[in-house]
DNA sequence: GTGAAAGCGCTAACAG
DNA sequence: CTGTTAGCGCTTTCAC
């Protein structure tokens, strides 16, 4: 597990004798001026005298001054710090979420708590009063199903919310969702057009893949076509269980000719499968994954996807809360839907 | 962009009126104790009697009290928050880094504040500066290459500090690194063990990347291989830029035998590309990836690469944050190297 | 086992 | 434009 260690250790590690850090009163006694106005130099820098803040300036850089944020914040009730709660971040489209979401809110100026929530249902009570106890300025959570704990802490902590992906509840505060049933809607009207009539769906099991999927497979029954394979598979999606779902629907007594998946992970593990036994695509198999992720669109071959932006969810997220946050521009207070597409490549 | 908003609104939209959030006053006076009382049933319930403490927890769940841990913080001068440093989250070995991180400090009471530093070289410094403003019991980074003045805010912060991933140069404090040398020499060796004499390269352009390209190159050329290409793409890795890369290779008049990638990604691309071009893998073209990705691994046909746990790394990091936080178990300063391995599939 | 006093480092609010 | 005063909500310290 470890290999050697270095048989040359540095000189200068460990960290610095942990002497009193420098605050806010030295830098005023060294500028000589108040406290208040070190303050101003640093937050408002328009109503000082352009001298003193240099002065300040100069002060501040001698000693190397980190203001002390927490303090700060404890006294202007704002922290500048938001939660966010995502399940996972080795899902790419979360991955871009909170990258995007990270990046526009520390522009902004407000620090990103990641926490990862889990697919299963460990205490996210326990998490939120953690994440709560910090007292955020405003909360972005993916995922959704509050417990009714849930639910209330979020309400009265008071802050600025966004729900994340889901689009059928009835929202805490602000929502930047996702419409999973006209995915899955989409989708098969996508099939049927071409005149498909044996379906399948793989799915992990999560409640959002599963309404995509399920969606999917009551869209196609009701236009007359049937399904002959569900599998669901345990979150969170791989390609390998792609492989071994299809692998499973292989040995039935009647293949389908279109599948859909609930990530494009399963797809990429599906038609990997489906090429191992020999079976033509797409003229024995049509698939379509989900996600459009950079394996659809960069593999061989390249495979028809929805697409759903995650960072763009993350973008709209962040301006969402920081219009609330600074009390500018537009309140938003509609559910607003992220905007889907299937990505037509050459597996349909 | 956005679809149309919900036809019907949701009647419980809004955040509550932000009322005055109960404090630990508020919780003493209902249950007839001091603050202080309060305080220690939730921080140290050993030393309050059970009956005392069952009045107060009563009261904290009337009151549904989350104790402001910002105000706690500052007077205790220890804010249980933990910040991370890393270039991107898009990349599963830091989405495994951080994810296991992040559990493994939350376990232990401490919230992750996650930064991206991205690959460009925008101002480190002043996102030091915020994070280090927010006083951080502790601080992981990866990818380092600090500046002057960044190592000096570190140094001066007086907190315990990891590095990850790099192992060559003198560590701020703690390390747990990765010998990236000695990953192209090995995987030179391999190569070379297996009769080629004629190798090249696909990099990502980050430094760490370079270096196991720029060692392998040199170790098959001090073994009296040649290289007879040696592309750099700009990070992020891609399929896209494997496939490009690869393409661009096969041009040339030389071809090569072997070929090294600093990335799964990149390594993927390539097979693709060379697989649509008729080229036979492994018998015409070896080729070995990095990062031990579930593509790797799940792809057909699956290839070789090399191993190096981004989750590990992250559980590591992590203990050796909590034994200097809590001052518990051996002090761990020697640094730390991570192993790896090749992991040996189809493609060799 | 419990409480009272003092203060963490900063900023809001008000003077001047 | 600059300074003073009074906390923010909690924990430390010391007393009982």
């Amino acid at each position: 597990m470890l290999n050697e260690p270095d048989p040359n250790p540095a000189p200068n590690r460990g960290p610095e004798r942990a002497r009193a850090p420098v605050k806010i009163t030295d830098v005023a006694i060294l500028a000589g001026v108040a406290p208040m106005t070190v303050s101003r130099v640093i937050n408002t820098p328009d109503r000082v005298s352009p001298g003193t803040a240099a002065k300040v300036r100069a002060a501040i850089a001698q000693l190397g001054y980190v203001p002390n944020l927490i303090a700060g914040g404890l006294s202007s009730r704002r922290s500048r710090m938001v939660a966010a709660v995502v399940p996972t971040i080795a899902h790419p489209m979360f991955a871009g979420l909170i990258q995007s979401f990270t990046d526009a809110m520390r522009v902004a100026g407000y620090q990103v708590m990641l926490s990862l929530s889990g697919y299963g249902d460990n205490d996210k009570e326990a998490l939120l009063r953690a994440l709560l106890g910090r007292r955020p300025d405003a909360l972005l959570i993916a995922g959704a199903a509050h417990t009714p704990g849930a639910f209330q802490m979020i309400s009265e902590a008071g802050i600025p919310v966004v729900e994340i992906w889901d689009v059928s509840r009835r929202p805490i505060d602000m929502l930047v969702g996702f419409d999973h049933e006209r995915v899955g809607e989409e989708v098969a009207h996508f099939f049927l057009g071409k005149g498909h009539t044996r379906f399948a769906t793989i799915s992990a099991d999560d409640p959002r893949a599963l309404v995509r999927t399920e969606t999917f497979a009551a869209a196609v029954r009701a236009a007359g076509g049937t399904v002959v394979g569900e599998a669901v598979i345990p979150a969170p999606s791989t390609i390998q269980a792609g492989r071994a779902a299809l692998r499973g629907m292989l040995g039935g007594l009647e293949a389908p000719t279109a599948l859909f998946c609930s990530s494009d992970l399963l797809a990429f593990g599906a038609i990997t499968e489906a090429r191992q036994h020999g079976l033509a695509i797409p003229n024995h198999l049509a698939v379509c994954g989900f996600g459009n992720f950079e394996l659809s669109a960069a593999s061989e071959p390249a495979f028809t996807t929805v697409n759903v932006e995650g960072s763009e969810a993350g973008e709209i997220a962040a301006g969402f809360l920081l219009q609330r946050l600074t009390g500018n521009g537009p309140r938003t207070d509609e559910p607003v839907h992220l905007a889907f597409r299937i990505v037509e490549r050459g597996t349909t």
